[in-house]
DNA sequence: GTCTATATCAAGATAGAC
DNA sequence: GTCTATCTTGATATAGAC
């Protein structure tokens, strides 16, 4: 065989190798967004991927490492949410909302927020989980804290002094809460959360 | 056998199996909150209680069977919960909060709110517990705007006019959000939470 | 009312062929 | 990289003896 020919198969085959990696962790966190960590199987995964739990298991040996690697593609998409609202030209006053509503959108009908799926599942997953979940948990906090300090720093929010954190906590608590009940009882329920939102931001 | 020790022994009999029955709810209802319905099995209820899991599917012969009689129990606890803090005499302002904090005395630091543990698995749950859930979900929001009206009857709440469901939505929902976090990054983000409650009311 | 035993099914995981 | 096959374990549930 030429040489060349090799290389292009070797790459060719990385590619789709990265390419299933990521399909495989798509629809992970598709799953978790549905039933939760503890209960989706590699066969869920495997019957929509139309393939064999074991070939699953070649590319995440342990369901823990399919979870680490979910846990980092939420992360990015956290940082991406976060450094796209930062830059955006939009009022610094708005930047806050738009950071939690960017982060809804991806959030479908029936589904729930993937943190708050892994944090109701945090007594039973690995160690190594459970400190990436942690960091998520935090991350959110910081960076809509950081957005509403920038608010107060560009004039607005005069009501608040030194407590935007405990803000963003009430903001952040809220939405977790609000997007579970939102499944239960109907989207009115958010609506009604969200009205608020805009009110304490003005 | 005299007919009086056998009257006896029947009455002894059924009063061994509600209380068995009961037993076993409450213990369903420590693992729901521990790992979620869908998560605790049969057989971890039978070890704890020195028995075998035909023995459990006796008193409730599907799981779903266990499910309901344990939502039932919550509902209990709700609306004990809500007259006893109608008639207490504390101030109408301070009713909503102690309302939520007498729910709340019942969940242990690593342990979730039940409801939000049902409603993480409300997906894939029987027909008949979805129904139970969306009437507990509302159940609380109901009675936690019932004590904000009262309260504002009595002269309080001078800032909300028609909008106390939203406040009781607002307390509700990051109640339940926050009580999430707090397992994962610890009492403090509940403390923060709490302290802005009591800056709402008043 | 509780037991033993068992049926059935699904889950996570691994071995080895292709 | 994917497959078949298999192992092991655990879950819901039922049958029938005591």
């Amino acid at each position: 065989m030429h040489p060349q020919l090799t290389t292009y198969l070797l790459v060719s085959k990385i590619i789709c190798m990265i390419n299933k990696k990521s399909q495989i962790i798509e629809l992970t966190l598709k799953n978790i967004k549905d039933k939760g960590f503890l209960s989706f199987s590699y066969d869920d995964l495997a019957k929509e991927l139309g393939v064999t739990k074991a070939s699953i298991h070649y590319h995440f040996e342990k369901k823990g490492d399919l979870g680490i690697a979910v846990c980092n593609s939420i992360e990015e998409g956290l940082e991406k949410a976060f450094s796209e609202v930062k830059q955006a030209s939009i009022k610094p006053l708005d930047k806050p909302l738009a950071f939690i509503s960017n982060r809804i959108l991806y959030i479908n009908k029936n589904d729930m927020c993937p943190i708050s799926a892994l944090q109701a599942d945090y007594n039973y997953l690995p160690a190594s989980m459970q400190k990436k979940i942690q960091k998520l948990s935090q991350m959110e906090i910081d960076f809509l804290t950081e957005l509403l300090f920038e608010a107060k720093k560009e004039g607005y929010l005069e009501g608040y002094h030194d407590n935007l954190e405990e803000l963003a906590i009430l903001l952040i608590a809220s939405t977790k809460g609000g997007l579970q009940y939102k499944r239960i009882l109907g989207d009115e329920f958010f609506t009604k959360l969200w009205e608020q939102f805009t009110d304490f931001l003005k």
